[in-house]
DNA sequence: ACCTTTGTTAACCATTTGGTTAAAAAATGT
DNA sequence: ACATTTTTTAACCAAATGGTTAACAAAGGT
């Protein structure tokens, strides 16, 4: 009755490696050998099954893009009421990120430290973020005096700085305030409710 | 008339030099030879004016983070009103990191390399910041019924991401957004009035 | 059984990189 | 002017690092 437990496959365990290795130490900061050494293999076997370093480095980048980017868009292109859409964003955001907390930092700064490899590779034609319709939706609910008068910009960006920096800040935030990892989790838990909440008391009439 | 222009000296040309270097591409993908090559001397000068990587790395990195956690430690331990803080908190750092839009990155980057690192070399003794008279200051504003009732960590979190989170996000943010440079400083200067104006929308009754 | 393809390894290679050496300039003191 | 100290350089070195080679083992097909 026990599942059979098929091993994962080299190449999973390459990713899995590969992953562990550059989200930690960054792609400068990343050596193959380090990611052989934790997927249990020949560094030559890692050359086998991804080319080199910047091949391998694109899989991973992609997919932690991939997985951060398009909650994103979502929040743009989605058809529901502006509170709604503030709620189910921070929930959504949350969750997915506390899965893998230090992505958004190692995200953020390859793409500092290599803009035009970022637009390139990210949003080559895909789902490049569309703000604009949540900014128009923002400004309707303005002027139909549902809610203050506040920029649709700042609005935004206070909304996803509220949501991310916390991870980006993981460490500052655990030293400088002396949270262990299961209290980050669950402030970062409360904050599914609190930054909404926040948000609508600050712009609601 | 003309003041005398000294040139750089060779150590300031080196610092000058190092921090641009290693703020564009952190520690592990910073080399020497650009260094050297920034500041316009040779390589073995380098070696000359600092021993080695790790310590011409710890001057820059102590100076950055120099510049940024002071003012944070300043909101936590003065005398003012709950508003007045938060107001001129968000004013001033703001106009520090306007200078250096690409520190904090940088130092939460390297932070979260090695925290270890961090821990013992910034904080050996220094100024390692006290949360809790701000924290203290916010339950008494709500005891008192001043504001509403809010989470004093919470507050605090939502003060410094949105303040800080667009800098990190900076390359993201003109992207997504389509600012250019001038756009972006323009938007971050709007942030001194619209953040502190957001939160005390947000928490007063 | 035998051949072909796929997976894996140890040893090796070329380049990059942090760092050193020894000697030449430049500055400083007398 | 001369000796001493400080600054600067070209050449060099050893270790680290990304990547390759060639041979070996395993799997799959016939």
């Amino acid at each position: 009755m026990s599942k059979i437990k098929k091993d994962k496959s080299t190449e999973e365990r390459i990713l899995a490696a590969a992953k562990k290795i550059f989200v930690m130490k960054g792609m400068a900061g990343a050596r193959m050998q380090d990611i052989a050494d934790e997927a249990g293999i020949n560094k030559a076997l890692l050359h086998y099954y991804f080319k080199n370093k910047e091949k391998l480095f694109e899989v991973i980048f992609l997919e932690a893009a991939g997985k951060l980017f398009p909650k994103i868009n979502e929040i743009f292109l989605a058809d529901k009421p502006l509170f709604e859409k503030i709620e189910s964003f921070c929930a959504e955001y949350i969750s997915i990120v506390m899965e893998n907390p230090y992505l958004p930092l190692f995200v953020l700064n390859e793409i500092n430290q290599d803009p035009e490899y970022f637009l390139s590779k990210v949003w080559k034609g895909k789902n490049l973020p569309m703000p604009e319709k949540f900014l128009a939706q923002i400004e309707q609910e303005v002027a139909k005096g549902k809610i203050k008068r506040i920029s649709p910009l700042h609005l935004l960006m206070n909304l996803i700085s509220m949501t991310v920096f916390p991870f980006v800040a993981k460490p500052m935030f655990q030293k400088n305030l002396g949270l262990d990892e299961l209290q980050f989790r669950s402030v970062m838990e409360q904050r599914k409710k609190e930054i909404p909440g926040f948000i609508i008391d600050a712009i609601k009439k």
